[in-house]
RNA sequence: GCGUCGGUGGCAGAGUGGUCAAUUGCACUUGGCUGUAAACCAAGCGCCUUCGGGCUACGUAGGUUCGAAUCCUACCCGGCGCACCA
């Protein structure tokens, strides 16, 4: 059953003394800091940390069932942080506002989720996301519980609180505008639908990823006109994926939190340089002068510190370790990794088309390119494949391009 | 509703009857160099191929033509302008 108001109750999730709240400003300086893009307004922030007060810290998904990958986490590690302070942590999946799609994230399939779509989704997500936030903490809830009931009445009634030209001060729109790209109307119900989340679980604080500002700021602005609690906003940084553009799906340059401790490691390794202290101050604990330190030192080595860093938080130190000598030993020293992907063939069949037949290789023709190239390397016998109608007699060890390994045994 | 401009490969954006599987840039792949980084250099970048060529593709469906991404018709979608705002 998907948890109805009510299945949380104040009973389980609440009501500490004063006394557990974390006041230290130093601590709260730091909350306020890490990895934070933006604070509004900082005094009112400042204010409700040092006040004593349990606060209601308001976090919301897109019920996807995507892999989160390590800009997911940096939210998640600032919640993680407000609930060390002893806050309330309010997750609000978007049970509703998935049937109509963030227009920030203008790829985002509009695909309408069935309400068990969704739970199975958060399901999979909170599995992920218990690596880094401990739910037991949580309170979570489903935005339908009260966008389902909302009636034109109510629409015209938040759509009402704002103008026009604040909805077209977004940037998103303003560029759709001047690029003569459509904005459909219904993208304007989104931040009122956001919005109104915050109006009704009444928060103190809204965090998510500087994408989501305009959408924060909106509750807020609600929240106020309804005669809610002012809530400040904190928006976390959005990190680059590891070749320096946004870190998206369709990019591949993700570094996944369920990625194997051998694959967290490569990719991180050979991410660009200059992304090392970003990743180092949002993704790890690392203190400011630790990180000095690490970016002291050889480029190469400071990544290795990071890259191990990051895979000991998600792997732990066996799995660390397994991965930083599986990288040495196939990439510093040229060697093939543990545990490549191995293919039982039939004796005979051509080459292409057990690559092409098991993924490795995109068509026949992507296939001869390579041949062509000499990128598809025979390393047992330490030379390319030149025939490109080359046939399987014997196992065969093959590298593909730079990182792809796999072992082709006939029988 | 009327007018007008437009819809091309992952994206941007050329092309306006044959020499177009389609200029170019970005992204991507591969080789070189390296630290599996960046930068740089080089090649490639629809699918199939006995390497001759074949097939599919420029919003959709038809049509004109020996030949269409390019011309015509209808439809769908979008931008802008005008009208409507009893």
């Amino acid at each position: 059953m998907i948890p109805q108001r009510g299945c949380y109750t104040k009973h389980m999730f609440g009501f500490r003394g004063k006394h557990d709240v974390v006041t230290d400003p130093r601590r709260i300086g730091e909350v306020l800091t890490r990895g934070v893009e933006n604070v509004i307004p900082r005094e009112l922030a400042l204010k409700k940390l040092s006040s004593g007060e349990q606060l209601r810290v308001y976090f919301g998904i897109d019920p996807n069932s995507a892999k989160l990958h390590l800009g997911h986490t940096v939210p998640l590690r600032k919640l993680k942080q407000f609930s060390e302070l002893g806050h309330h942590i309010i997750f609000v999946v978007g049970s509703f506002t998935a049937m109509i799609g963030d227009p920030t994230d203008r790829d985002a399939e509009r695909t309408q989720l069935s309400r068990e779509e969704v739970r199975e989704n958060f399901k999979g997500y909170r599995r992920q996301a218990e690596k880094v936030l401990d739910f037991s903490r949580v309170e979570v809830r489903y935005n339908h519980e009260w966008l389902d009931t909302v009636d034109f009445e109510k629409i015209v009634s938040l759509a009402s609180k704002f103008t026009v030209q604040q909805m077209l001060q977004r940037d998103m729109f303003e560029r759709r505008m001047r690029d003569g790209k459509p904005i459909r109307l219904h993208e304007f119900l989104y931040p009122l639908m956001v919005g109104y989340d915050s109006v009704v679980l009444d928060v103190d604080a809204e965090l998510g990823g500087s994408d989501q500002e305009f959408n924060m700021l909106a509750g807020r602005h609600l929240q106020a006109a309804f005669g809610g609690r002012d809530k400040f906003v904190l928006t976390t940084r959005l990190i680059e994926g590891t070749d320096g553009r946004k870190m998206s799906k369709s990019f591949g340059n993700c570094v996944y939190i369920t990625d194997t401790p051998t694959q967290m490691f490569g990719k991180l390794m050979s991410m660009r340089d200059n992304l090392v202290p970003i990743y180092l101050d949002v993704c790890t604990d690392f203190s400011a002068p630790r990180q000095e330190e690490i970016l002291a030192l050889h480029p190469k080595e400071a990544k290795m510190a990071l890259a191990g860093e990051i895979v000991r938080m998600y792997h732990g130190e066996d799995g660390t370790r397994r991965a930083k000598e599986d990288f040495i030993k196939t990439f510093s020293e040229g060697n093939i990794p543990e545990g490549i992907q191995e293919l039982r063939v039939p004796r005979g069949v051509t080459l292409a088309n057990v690559l092409v037949g098991n993924g490795v290789v995109e068509s026949k023709s992507e296939f001869r390119r390579l041949v062509k190239q000499r990128a598809i390397h025979n390393t047992d016998a330490d030379s390319p494949i030149t025939d490109d109608s080359h046939s399987i007699q014997e196992p065969l060890t093959l590298k593909v391009g730079k990182r792809r390994f796999v072992r082709i045994v006939p029988e």
